[in-house]
DNA sequence: AAAATATGTTACCGGGTGGTTACAAATATA
DNA sequence: TATATTTGTAACCACCCGGTAACATATTTT
């Protein structure tokens, strides 16, 4: 039996993110965590405060939505950048399992705990959507596309289909890409 | 101790929308039904057949999704019918509680139990999109803002705002509304 | 009226949860 | 080396879950 407090820690935080990604946010709890992590779970109160603790440190690592972050040094986002993000960054959320539970961790519940938690997600979506004319049909058509997006992302999870469409072939998201762009184009001819 | 068996069976399933409703998914239980019904859980294994059989029954009556079946009599949907559900479709799903907690529930699992449920949902959706180009972006588009329109509604129960967009102002849905037109327009004009 | 049946309640089971306490062992400090 | 302190484990608590068995009471049937 090694002490070895650091390596203790990184293994709760690799167990806590591992049980996110897989099992989702109903999978984390302290006792499911203490069990992947091979460690007692007394130590994740002492060296976390608890699974809100753990919840907070993971919220100020910032470890999610790491690459949509494309857009992170510009003030605001142009219509070039929408169509960049429409192809690169809705590929990204369907790769990113950790994004896809978190986001669907904000439709199942909003406490005090999970709440700084999104704080920092919506904090970086946001930049996306800060095209300059910002009443436009279009800022609005493209929310609601994105929003489409993510539903159909965490709704693959569970339904190979919705309706006829096939949610588990690659060529369905390109068609939701080309759908994507070319609704970007058409308002943006007018 | 009057005994009646209607009656408790209404209370039972009485209480299991109710908790649906009010708690969500994460609600129903055999416990919280039994409790909020009044009622011996037992009952609820003797006259359902426990749980899985309670959604079944709920499924086949089909009490959800009731106010979308605008279009039930037709075969296919025209254009003009789109520009309808999305006017007067949207507006329905943000007033009921009961399809959204049931659209939340298809982000959160897919067992035995609830894939009967789900398959009754999906199938009256469904008839929405059978517009008769298939291929084109517009449908695609269309689906993705539908999906945005749900995604939204069901954000809106714990987030109060979108990033900058406030999902409590009716405004705000109109908007919605609005740009979900326009694009339905600007794919008809080409 | 007596027996059978339908209805309803209570208590229990095994298992899991989050959280705490008591204790053992390794490491650091004196 | 002897003493503290830190690190880690195990046992326990009260509570919830889904599920079942045992029992009591009302209603119907014979």
């Amino acid at each position: 039996m090694k002490k070895d407090r650091p390596a203790t820690e990184k293994k709760i935080y690799d167990a806590f993110l591992s049980i996110l990604k897989v099992k989702g946010p109903q999978g984390v709890g302290i006792n499911a965590i203490a069990k992947e992590a091979g460690v007692s779970k007394e130590l994740i109160y002492r060296y976390f405060g608890g699974l809100k603790g753990l919840l907070l440190q993971y919220a100020q690592k910032g470890d999610f939505f790491k690459s949509l972050l494309v857009l992170d040094d510009k003030e605001k986002s142009s219509v070039e950048d929408l169509k960049q993000f429409a192809k690169e960054g809705t590929k990204e959320l369907r790769e990113n399992k950790l994004t896809q539970e978190i986001l669907r961790w904000q439709l199942l519940e909003n406490n005090k705990e999970t709440k700084d938690l999104f704080k920092y997600t919506n904090s970086q979506i946001g930049k996306i959507f800060a095209i300059s004319d910002k009443d436009t049909s279009l800022n609005h058509a493209f929310q609601l596309m994105i929003g489409g997006y993510v539903y159909f992302t965490l709704l693959s999870k569970f339904n190979k289909t919705f309706i006829t469409t096939d949610l588990t072939k690659e060529e369905t998201w390109a068609k939701f890409d080309k759908a994507l762009e070319k609704t970007i184009d058409l308002f943006n001819e007018k």
